[in-house]
DNA sequence: TGAAATAGGTTTCAGGTTGCAACTAGAAAC
DNA sequence: GTTTCTAGTTGCAACCTGAAACCTATTTCA
């Protein structure tokens, strides 16, 4: 993988330095957002987020490589090729959005376009929060990290 | 700001890009998660990570900047300088947990150390995902994308 | 008090990454 | 069969990163 000495220690305990490799690098929640916004193809997204040519080709090879989108050339238009999002990638939604919704509250100050929505009722979907386990809604007053042999240790009591 | 013409134009509408203004560079979220570890002084945050110091400083300032860390001296030794969450730091909670999450899920396939508990019950929190106005768990399926004119157009009729 | 250690940086420089522009190869359209 | 379109690749300049050495203001230790 390539992380050098006290990173490769957290990377062993801790999985958000491995979540930063796969998704770490610029340019990569952009082409997942468009990805979600439904743009399938090169050109769509080179023209949509004005990414240079190389970097978008770089990016898209290594979010097919982590297997975040995946690469299909189109039957119909052998000069054409599909990329689309695999249940890997679409896992990445809450996170995208949270960013969205955190970037909403303390950046633009203002409702992000397009919208999410339930297609239900066509209501924008909540904010993402942290929920216990039995799903109250939690502050960070309310959390705590702690190690986790400290609460088997408790637990065994 | 810095964003170049297709960029921007998505920018005026969305969120994200100026979230990852923020948040997007290397490093940023890992020094979020020192932060959330209780690592205040830049030291221990250099050494926990492994950063070149170069960087570090780099980065703790741009994060002072935007208002994600406050700096502080500590009174009782000058030498030394307090970084703390902010308001807005803290608010980053549900996105830096959803990405850690989706990397055990998909990267390492194991929970993380040290464990996000609620304080109450030391329960591991719950997954983070996207939730409808009035509470009901959403998938992909359930969800769509649309334009807020268009939501408007519908919601006039 | 003076020397050594500590905290939080800054400087330097080699190497890697980014981004623009031009180019290419394979397919499709006219 | 020439032009256009799609998905790239190549070349090059500017910028960013990271390791190591250095710096300045405390604080500690003898």
């Amino acid at each position: 993988m390539g992380l050098r000495e006290p990173l490769a220690q957290i990377a062993a305990e801790c999985s958000l330095p491995k979540a930063l490799e796969a998704m770490g690098e610029r340019w990569s929640f952009l082409i997942l957002r468009a990805a979600f916004n439904g743009l399938k193809h090169f050109e769509e997204i080179q023209s949509n987020l004005g990414i240079a040519r190389n970097i978008l080709a770089n990016r898209l090879g290594r979010l097919v490589d982590v297997g975040i989108l995946d690469r299909q050339p189109c039957p119909e238009d052998r000069r054409k090729i599909e990329y689309r999002l695999t249940e890997k990638g679409v896992d990445l939604l809450p996170t995208m959005i949270a960013l969205r919704q955190w970037g909403e509250k303390w950046e633009t100050g203002c409702p992000s376009n397009p919208v999410l929505v339930d297609k239900r009722d066509l209501e924008p979907v909540a904010d993402v929060r942290v929920f216990s386990h039995d799903g109250r809604a939690l502050e960070w007053e309310d959390l705590s990290f702690h190690w986790r042999e400290e609460l088997e240790a408790r637990a065994a009591e």
